[in-house]
DNA sequence: ACGTCTGCCTACCTACTGGTAGGTTCATGC
DNA sequence: GCATGAACCTACCAGTAGGTAGGCAGACGT
Protein backbone atom coordinates (compact mmCIF):
# COMPACT_ATOMS: atom_id res chain seq x y z
CA UNK A 1 0.00 0.00 0.00
CA UNK A 2 1.50 3.39 -1.18
CA UNK A 3 2.38 6.40 0.50
CA UNK A 4 -1.30 8.30 1.11
CA UNK A 5 0.28 11.44 -0.21
CA UNK A 6 1.74 10.09 -3.68
CA UNK A 7 -1.52 8.27 -3.74
CA UNK A 8 -3.44 12.00 -3.79
CA UNK A 9 -1.07 13.22 -6.18
CA UNK A 10 -1.79 10.32 -8.33
CA UNK A 11 -5.18 10.65 -8.21
CA UNK A 12 -5.34 14.82 -8.98
CA UNK A 13 -3.28 14.33 -11.44
CA UNK A 14 -5.16 11.51 -13.47
CA UNK A 15 -8.21 13.88 -12.75
CA UNK A 16 -6.87 17.16 -13.48
CA UNK A 17 -5.35 15.53 -17.03
CA UNK A 18 -9.13 13.84 -18.00
CA UNK A 19 -11.58 16.41 -16.36
CA UNK A 20 -9.40 20.02 -15.87
CA UNK A 21 -8.23 21.93 -13.33
CA UNK A 22 -11.84 23.34 -12.41
CA UNK A 23 -13.94 20.32 -12.36
CA UNK A 24 -11.84 18.48 -10.29
CA UNK A 25 -12.39 18.26 -6.52
CA UNK A 26 -11.51 17.70 -3.78
CA UNK A 27 -14.78 15.27 -3.70
CA UNK A 28 -13.76 13.47 -6.41
CA UNK A 29 -10.30 12.69 -5.19
CA UNK A 30 -11.29 11.41 -2.14
CA UNK A 31 -13.87 9.07 -3.44
CA UNK A 32 -10.99 7.65 -5.52
CA UNK A 33 -8.45 7.46 -2.66
CA UNK A 34 -11.08 5.93 -0.53
CA UNK A 35 -10.56 8.43 2.46
CA UNK A 36 -12.73 11.40 3.71
CA UNK A 37 -12.69 14.69 2.60
CA UNK A 38 -11.31 16.61 5.43
CA UNK A 39 -8.35 13.78 5.07
CA UNK A 40 -7.61 15.55 1.89
CA UNK A 41 -6.94 18.59 3.52
CA UNK A 42 -4.76 17.59 6.36
CA UNK A 43 -2.13 16.64 3.38
CA UNK A 44 -2.95 19.84 1.19
CA UNK A 45 -4.74 22.52 3.37
CA UNK A 46 -5.82 24.34 0.56
CA UNK A 47 -6.47 23.11 -3.34
CA UNK A 48 -3.72 25.75 -4.53
CA UNK A 49 -0.92 23.66 -2.10
CA UNK A 50 -2.04 20.54 -4.38
CA UNK A 51 -1.77 21.71 -7.77
CA UNK A 52 2.06 23.23 -6.34
CA UNK A 53 2.98 19.78 -4.90
CA UNK A 54 1.73 18.62 -8.64
CA UNK A 55 3.63 21.34 -10.68
CA UNK A 56 6.81 20.22 -8.80
CA UNK A 57 6.74 16.63 -8.85
CA UNK A 58 5.96 17.12 -12.57
CA UNK A 59 8.87 18.71 -13.75
CA UNK A 60 10.65 15.99 -11.62
CA UNK A 61 8.70 13.01 -13.44
CA UNK A 62 7.77 14.14 -17.08
CA UNK A 63 11.60 16.08 -16.98
CA UNK A 64 13.42 12.75 -17.03
CA UNK A 65 11.08 11.09 -18.78
CA UNK A 66 12.17 13.82 -20.85
CA UNK A 67 15.71 14.02 -20.58
CA UNK A 68 16.08 10.48 -20.87
CA UNK A 69 14.89 10.56 -24.63
CA UNK A 70 16.71 13.52 -25.82
CA UNK A 71 20.16 12.03 -24.21
CA UNK A 72 19.43 8.44 -25.02
CA UNK A 73 20.42 6.64 -28.60
CA UNK A 74 18.74 7.50 -31.72
CA UNK A 75 18.84 9.98 -34.27
CA UNK A 76 17.62 13.56 -33.71
CA UNK A 77 14.07 12.81 -35.60
CA UNK A 78 13.69 10.00 -33.71
CA UNK A 79 13.67 11.77 -30.77
CA UNK A 80 11.45 14.08 -31.32
CA UNK A 81 9.34 11.55 -32.89
CA UNK A 82 9.74 9.71 -29.07
CA UNK A 83 9.04 13.07 -27.44
CA UNK A 84 5.79 13.44 -29.82
CA UNK A 85 4.95 9.94 -28.86
CA UNK A 86 4.76 11.01 -24.48
CA UNK A 87 2.13 13.14 -25.39
CA UNK A 88 0.42 10.37 -27.82
CA UNK A 89 0.44 7.98 -24.89
CA UNK A 90 -1.53 10.32 -23.12
CA UNK A 91 -4.24 11.21 -25.91
CA UNK A 92 -4.87 7.66 -26.10
CA UNK A 93 -6.00 6.90 -22.56
CA UNK A 94 -7.98 10.87 -23.28
CA UNK A 95 -5.87 12.07 -21.02
CA UNK A 96 -3.85 15.91 -21.75
CA UNK A 97 -0.61 17.00 -20.25
CA UNK A 98 -0.65 18.43 -16.84
CA UNK A 99 1.13 21.75 -17.90
CA UNK A 100 -1.44 22.15 -20.88
CA UNK A 101 -4.50 21.52 -18.53
CA UNK A 102 -3.59 23.41 -15.72
CA UNK A 103 -2.25 26.49 -18.36
CA UNK A 104 -5.94 26.20 -20.01
CA UNK A 105 -7.50 27.56 -16.58
CA UNK A 106 -4.09 29.89 -15.94
CA UNK A 107 -6.52 32.78 -14.73
CA UNK A 108 -8.18 30.85 -12.05
CA UNK A 109 -4.80 29.99 -10.19
CA UNK A 110 -2.84 32.06 -8.27
CA UNK A 111 0.61 33.69 -8.23
CA UNK A 112 3.16 31.20 -6.80
CA UNK A 113 1.19 28.21 -8.64
CA UNK A 114 1.80 30.84 -12.31
CA UNK A 115 5.35 30.87 -11.19
CA UNK A 116 5.94 27.27 -10.63
CA UNK A 117 3.68 26.48 -13.80
CA UNK A 118 6.20 29.14 -15.68
CA UNK A 119 9.04 27.49 -14.60
CA UNK A 120 8.26 23.90 -15.54
CA UNK A 121 7.34 25.42 -19.00
CA UNK A 122 11.13 26.93 -19.14
CA UNK A 123 12.41 24.14 -18.07
CA UNK A 124 10.99 21.56 -20.74
CA UNK A 125 11.33 23.81 -23.04
CA UNK A 126 15.03 23.85 -22.50
CA UNK A 127 15.30 20.13 -22.40
CA UNK A 128 13.36 19.71 -26.10
CA UNK A 129 16.35 22.60 -26.64
CA UNK A 130 18.98 20.09 -26.59
CA UNK A 131 17.55 17.86 -29.18
CA UNK A 132 17.44 21.16 -31.92
CA UNK A 133 20.89 22.11 -30.96
CA UNK A 134 22.18 18.02 -31.38
CA UNK A 135 19.74 18.23 -34.88
CA UNK A 136 21.44 21.79 -35.82
CA UNK A 137 25.01 20.46 -34.38
CA UNK A 138 25.27 16.84 -36.40
CA UNK A 139 23.12 18.01 -39.69
CA UNK A 140 19.99 16.09 -39.21
CA UNK A 141 17.92 18.74 -38.78
CA UNK A 142 17.20 21.88 -40.69
CA UNK A 143 15.59 24.88 -39.32
CA UNK A 144 15.10 28.71 -40.06
CA UNK A 145 14.64 30.04 -36.42
CA UNK A 146 16.43 29.75 -33.39
CA UNK A 147 17.05 26.82 -31.28
CA UNK A 148 15.27 27.96 -28.20
CA UNK A 149 12.22 29.41 -30.31
CA UNK A 150 11.76 26.28 -32.39
CA UNK A 151 12.36 24.07 -29.13
CA UNK A 152 9.40 26.25 -27.71
CA UNK A 153 7.08 25.89 -30.87
CA UNK A 154 7.69 22.30 -30.67
CA UNK A 155 6.47 21.88 -27.07
CA UNK A 156 3.58 24.23 -27.37
CA UNK A 157 2.72 22.28 -30.86
CA UNK A 158 2.45 19.16 -28.69
CA UNK A 159 -0.05 20.62 -26.67
CA UNK A 160 -2.09 22.15 -28.87
CA UNK A 161 -2.39 19.28 -30.76
CA UNK A 162 -2.90 16.79 -28.07
CA UNK A 163 -6.12 19.40 -26.89
CA UNK A 164 -7.05 19.76 -30.55
CA UNK A 165 -7.09 16.08 -30.92
CA UNK A 166 -8.73 14.95 -28.32
CA UNK A 167 -11.81 17.05 -29.92
CA UNK A 168 -11.20 16.52 -33.39
CA UNK A 169 -9.20 13.90 -35.34
CA UNK A 170 -7.84 11.60 -32.16
CA UNK A 171 -4.59 9.57 -32.29
CA UNK A 172 -4.72 9.26 -36.36
CA UNK A 173 -5.07 13.45 -36.61
CA UNK A 174 -2.35 14.15 -33.69
CA UNK A 175 0.27 11.61 -35.27
CA UNK A 176 -0.44 12.91 -39.20
CA UNK A 177 -0.05 16.46 -38.24
CA UNK A 178 3.00 15.43 -36.00
CA UNK A 179 4.73 13.86 -39.05
CA UNK A 180 3.85 16.98 -40.86
CA UNK A 181 5.44 18.83 -39.08
CA UNK A 182 8.79 16.96 -38.21
CA UNK A 183 9.68 15.76 -41.96
CA UNK A 184 9.59 19.98 -42.54
CA UNK A 185 13.03 19.70 -40.10
CA UNK A 186 14.14 16.17 -41.35
CA UNK A 187 17.18 16.84 -43.54
CA UNK B 1 -28.68 49.16 -26.64
CA UNK B 2 -28.47 45.28 -28.05
CA UNK B 3 -30.37 42.50 -28.15
CA UNK B 4 -29.80 40.61 -24.78
CA UNK B 5 -29.72 37.37 -26.69
CA UNK B 6 -26.30 38.44 -28.41
CA UNK B 7 -24.98 40.81 -25.20
CA UNK B 8 -25.31 37.24 -23.14
CA UNK B 9 -23.06 35.58 -25.75
CA UNK B 10 -20.62 38.11 -25.93
CA UNK B 11 -20.71 38.33 -21.97
CA UNK B 12 -20.35 34.47 -21.74
CA UNK B 13 -17.73 34.23 -24.86
CA UNK B 14 -15.26 36.48 -23.44
CA UNK B 15 -15.41 34.98 -19.91
CA UNK B 16 -14.67 31.39 -21.08
CA UNK B 17 -12.06 33.01 -22.95
CA UNK B 18 -10.94 34.56 -20.09
CA UNK B 19 -11.14 32.12 -17.17
CA UNK B 20 -12.53 28.88 -18.97
CA UNK B 21 -15.95 26.41 -19.45
CA UNK B 22 -15.31 25.33 -15.74
CA UNK B 23 -15.13 28.91 -14.31
CA UNK B 24 -17.58 30.32 -15.84
CA UNK B 25 -21.08 30.88 -14.44
CA UNK B 26 -24.70 32.07 -14.98
CA UNK B 27 -23.60 34.39 -11.98
CA UNK B 28 -20.99 35.98 -13.58
CA UNK B 29 -22.93 36.35 -17.39
CA UNK B 30 -25.97 38.12 -15.14
CA UNK B 31 -23.41 40.45 -13.00
CA UNK B 32 -22.07 41.52 -16.48
CA UNK B 33 -25.06 41.57 -18.49
CA UNK B 34 -27.11 43.27 -15.69
CA UNK B 35 -30.16 40.77 -15.61
CA UNK B 36 -30.53 38.65 -13.01
CA UNK B 37 -29.66 34.90 -13.43
CA UNK B 38 -33.32 33.48 -14.12
CA UNK B 39 -33.34 36.18 -17.05
CA UNK B 40 -30.18 34.19 -18.21
CA UNK B 41 -31.95 30.88 -18.15
CA UNK B 42 -35.26 32.41 -20.27
CA UNK B 43 -32.74 32.68 -22.77
CA UNK B 44 -30.63 30.00 -22.22
CA UNK B 45 -31.90 27.05 -20.41
CA UNK B 46 -29.45 25.13 -20.05
CA UNK B 47 -25.87 25.68 -19.76
CA UNK B 48 -25.65 23.30 -22.84
CA UNK B 49 -27.85 25.32 -24.98
CA UNK B 50 -25.56 28.58 -24.42
CA UNK B 51 -22.33 26.49 -25.26
CA UNK B 52 -23.43 25.08 -28.33
CA UNK B 53 -24.80 29.01 -29.46
CA UNK B 54 -21.83 30.00 -28.54
CA UNK B 55 -20.00 27.34 -30.67
CA UNK B 56 -22.28 27.66 -33.62
CA UNK B 57 -22.09 31.99 -33.43
CA UNK B 58 -18.00 31.01 -33.44
CA UNK B 59 -17.91 29.05 -36.65
CA UNK B 60 -20.14 31.67 -38.36
CA UNK B 61 -18.21 34.95 -37.02
CA UNK B 62 -14.20 33.60 -36.62
CA UNK B 63 -15.01 31.17 -39.45
CA UNK B 64 -15.26 34.49 -41.78
CA UNK B 65 -12.92 36.39 -39.99
CA UNK B 66 -10.94 33.42 -41.21
CA UNK B 67 -12.09 33.29 -45.07
CA UNK B 68 -11.50 36.99 -45.39
CA UNK B 69 -7.95 36.56 -44.51
CA UNK B 70 -7.48 33.59 -47.05
CA UNK B 71 -9.49 34.49 -49.72
CA UNK B 72 -8.23 38.58 -49.03
CA UNK B 73 -5.06 40.07 -51.27
CA UNK B 74 -1.56 39.38 -50.31
CA UNK B 75 1.01 36.45 -50.65
CA UNK B 76 0.13 33.26 -48.51
CA UNK B 77 3.00 33.79 -46.29
CA UNK B 78 1.86 36.96 -45.09
CA UNK B 79 -1.76 35.46 -44.89
CA UNK B 80 -0.22 32.63 -42.59
CA UNK B 81 1.06 35.33 -40.28
CA UNK B 82 -2.37 37.13 -40.62
CA UNK B 83 -3.91 34.59 -39.14
CA UNK B 84 -1.68 34.31 -36.56
CA UNK B 85 -2.60 37.68 -35.53
CA UNK B 86 -5.47 37.03 -35.09
CA UNK B 87 -4.19 34.43 -31.85
CA UNK B 88 -1.93 37.09 -31.19
CA UNK B 89 -4.89 39.70 -30.59
CA UNK B 90 -6.55 37.40 -28.46
CA UNK B 91 -3.60 36.47 -26.07
CA UNK B 92 -2.72 40.47 -25.74
CA UNK B 93 -6.34 40.55 -23.77
CA UNK B 94 -5.38 37.17 -21.69
CA UNK B 95 -8.04 35.62 -24.30
CA UNK B 96 -8.38 32.14 -25.55
CA UNK B 97 -9.43 31.07 -28.64
CA UNK B 98 -13.06 29.82 -27.72
CA UNK B 99 -12.60 26.79 -29.65
CA UNK B 100 -8.96 26.02 -27.56
CA UNK B 101 -10.99 27.07 -24.48
CA UNK B 102 -13.70 25.01 -24.86
CA UNK B 103 -11.45 22.05 -26.20
CA UNK B 104 -9.80 21.92 -22.88
CA UNK B 105 -12.62 21.74 -20.95
CA UNK B 106 -14.06 18.62 -23.47
CA UNK B 107 -14.57 15.80 -20.87
CA UNK B 108 -17.29 18.35 -19.17
CA UNK B 109 -19.42 18.39 -22.16
CA UNK B 110 -22.45 16.57 -23.75
CA UNK B 111 -22.63 15.20 -26.83
CA UNK B 112 -24.11 17.41 -28.76
CA UNK B 113 -21.69 19.95 -27.89
CA UNK B 114 -19.38 17.80 -28.56
CA UNK B 115 -20.22 17.44 -32.10
CA UNK B 116 -20.37 20.98 -33.08
CA UNK B 117 -17.29 21.36 -31.75
CA UNK B 118 -15.33 18.79 -33.87
CA UNK B 119 -17.47 20.57 -37.02
CA UNK B 120 -16.09 23.81 -35.71
CA UNK B 121 -12.83 22.70 -35.97
CA UNK B 122 -12.80 20.55 -39.36
CA UNK B 123 -13.98 24.49 -40.96
CA UNK B 124 -11.47 25.95 -39.82
CA UNK B 125 -8.97 23.93 -40.87
CA UNK B 126 -10.64 23.63 -44.13
CA UNK B 127 -10.33 27.11 -44.77
CA UNK B 128 -6.49 27.43 -43.27
CA UNK B 129 -6.03 24.28 -46.01
CA UNK B 130 -7.32 27.18 -48.67
CA UNK B 131 -4.32 29.24 -47.67
CA UNK B 132 -1.51 25.87 -47.67
CA UNK B 133 -3.12 24.91 -51.28
CA UNK B 134 -2.69 27.92 -52.77
CA UNK B 135 0.52 28.31 -51.50
CA UNK B 136 1.77 24.62 -52.85
CA UNK B 137 0.21 26.14 -55.96
CA UNK B 138 1.48 29.23 -56.56
CA UNK B 139 5.47 28.11 -55.13
CA UNK B 140 5.41 30.65 -52.49
CA UNK B 141 5.19 27.27 -49.38
CA UNK B 142 7.26 24.24 -49.06
CA UNK B 143 5.53 21.39 -46.68
CA UNK B 144 6.69 17.88 -46.54
CA UNK B 145 2.97 16.26 -45.52
CA UNK B 146 -0.61 16.43 -47.09
CA UNK B 147 -2.32 20.06 -47.57
CA UNK B 148 -5.16 18.80 -44.53
CA UNK B 149 -2.59 17.76 -41.93
CA UNK B 150 -0.41 20.46 -42.36
CA UNK B 151 -3.18 22.91 -42.49
CA UNK B 152 -4.64 20.87 -39.08
CA UNK B 153 -0.98 20.97 -37.24
CA UNK B 154 -0.93 24.83 -37.84
CA UNK B 155 -3.98 25.66 -36.69
CA UNK B 156 -3.23 23.21 -33.78
CA UNK B 157 0.38 24.71 -33.20
CA UNK B 158 -1.81 28.16 -33.42
CA UNK B 159 -3.99 26.85 -30.64
CA UNK B 160 -1.01 25.42 -28.01
CA UNK B 161 0.87 28.38 -28.74
CA UNK B 162 -1.58 30.94 -27.36
CA UNK B 163 -2.18 28.59 -24.25
CA UNK B 164 1.38 28.53 -22.98
CA UNK B 165 2.17 31.92 -23.97
CA UNK B 166 -0.17 33.25 -21.71
CA UNK B 167 1.56 30.92 -19.19
CA UNK B 168 5.08 31.92 -20.48
CA UNK B 169 6.49 34.01 -22.56
CA UNK B 170 3.40 36.19 -23.36
CA UNK B 171 2.93 37.81 -26.55
CA UNK B 172 6.74 38.26 -27.71
CA UNK B 173 6.98 34.11 -27.21
CA UNK B 174 4.11 33.69 -29.04
CA UNK B 175 5.33 35.79 -32.47
CA UNK B 176 9.02 34.29 -32.44
CA UNK B 177 7.34 30.89 -32.16
CA UNK B 178 5.38 31.41 -34.80
CA UNK B 179 7.84 32.92 -36.83
CA UNK B 180 10.05 29.71 -36.53
CA UNK B 181 7.31 27.67 -37.98
CA UNK B 182 5.98 29.95 -40.78
CA UNK B 183 9.52 30.42 -41.88
CA UNK B 184 10.40 26.92 -42.39
CA UNK B 185 7.46 27.09 -45.10
CA UNK B 186 8.45 29.44 -47.01
CA UNK B 187 10.48 29.26 -49.69
C1' DA C 1 3.49 5.48 31.81
C1' DC C 2 3.73 9.81 29.51
C1' DG C 3 2.86 13.50 26.25
C1' DT C 4 2.82 14.31 21.50
C1' DC C 5 2.50 13.85 16.69
C1' DT C 6 0.36 11.80 12.53
C1' DG C 7 -3.40 10.21 10.03
C1' DC C 8 -7.84 9.92 9.70
C1' DC C 9 -12.55 10.59 11.14
C1' DT C 10 -17.56 12.94 11.82
C1' DA C 11 -19.92 16.97 11.61
C1' DC C 12 -20.34 21.24 10.25
C1' DC C 13 -19.87 26.02 7.83
C1' DT C 14 -20.55 29.54 4.12
C1' DA C 15 -20.63 30.49 -0.60
C1' DC C 16 -21.92 29.29 -4.87
C1' DT C 17 -23.58 26.03 -8.60
C1' DG C 18 -27.31 25.09 -12.28
C1' DG C 19 -31.99 25.08 -12.36
C1' DT C 20 -37.21 25.89 -11.29
C1' DA C 21 -41.80 28.01 -9.89
C1' DG C 22 -44.57 31.48 -10.26
C1' DG C 23 -45.60 36.30 -10.66
C1' DT C 24 -45.38 41.14 -13.07
C1' DT C 25 -44.97 44.20 -16.88
C1' DC C 26 -45.60 45.34 -21.44
C1' DA C 27 -46.16 45.10 -26.51
C1' DT C 28 -48.72 42.92 -30.09
C1' DG C 29 -52.72 40.95 -32.66
C1' DC C 30 -57.49 40.00 -33.00
C1' DG D 1 -61.18 44.83 -24.45
C1' DC D 2 -58.76 40.86 -24.07
C1' DA D 3 -55.75 36.85 -24.74
C1' DT D 4 -51.06 35.76 -25.75
C1' DG D 5 -46.36 35.50 -25.29
C1' DA D 6 -41.90 37.58 -24.53
C1' DA D 7 -38.83 39.46 -21.14
C1' DC D 8 -37.85 40.01 -16.89
C1' DC D 9 -38.38 39.66 -11.90
C1' DT D 10 -38.25 37.55 -6.71
C1' DA D 11 -37.73 33.63 -4.21
C1' DC D 12 -36.53 29.35 -3.80
C1' DC D 13 -34.44 24.43 -4.39
C1' DA D 14 -30.96 20.56 -3.89
C1' DG D 15 -26.38 19.70 -4.66
C1' DT D 16 -21.59 20.75 -4.39
C1' DA D 17 -17.60 23.66 -3.71
C1' DG D 18 -13.50 24.59 -0.55
C1' DG D 19 -12.55 24.74 4.05
C1' DT D 20 -12.71 24.25 9.44
C1' DA D 21 -13.30 22.40 14.32
C1' DG D 22 -12.61 19.02 17.14
C1' DG D 23 -12.24 14.17 18.40
C1' DC D 24 -10.04 9.54 18.34
C1' DA D 25 -6.69 5.74 17.65
C1' DG D 26 -2.17 4.28 17.19
C1' DA D 27 2.91 4.88 16.79
C1' DC D 28 6.95 6.77 19.10
C1' DG D 29 10.53 8.82 21.86
C1' DT D 30 11.47 9.67 26.66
Amino acid sequence: MKDTKTHILDVAEDLIQRVGLNAMSYKHISDAVGIRKASIHHHFPKKDNLIDALLERCHVTYGGHYRAIVEGPGTVPKKLRQLAGVFEDGLEKQKLCLVGAISSDLTTLQENSCSILEETIQRTVDIFAMAFKQGREDGTLSFAGTIADTAYAFFTFLLGTQIAARAHGGVESFRRATEAIISCWEK
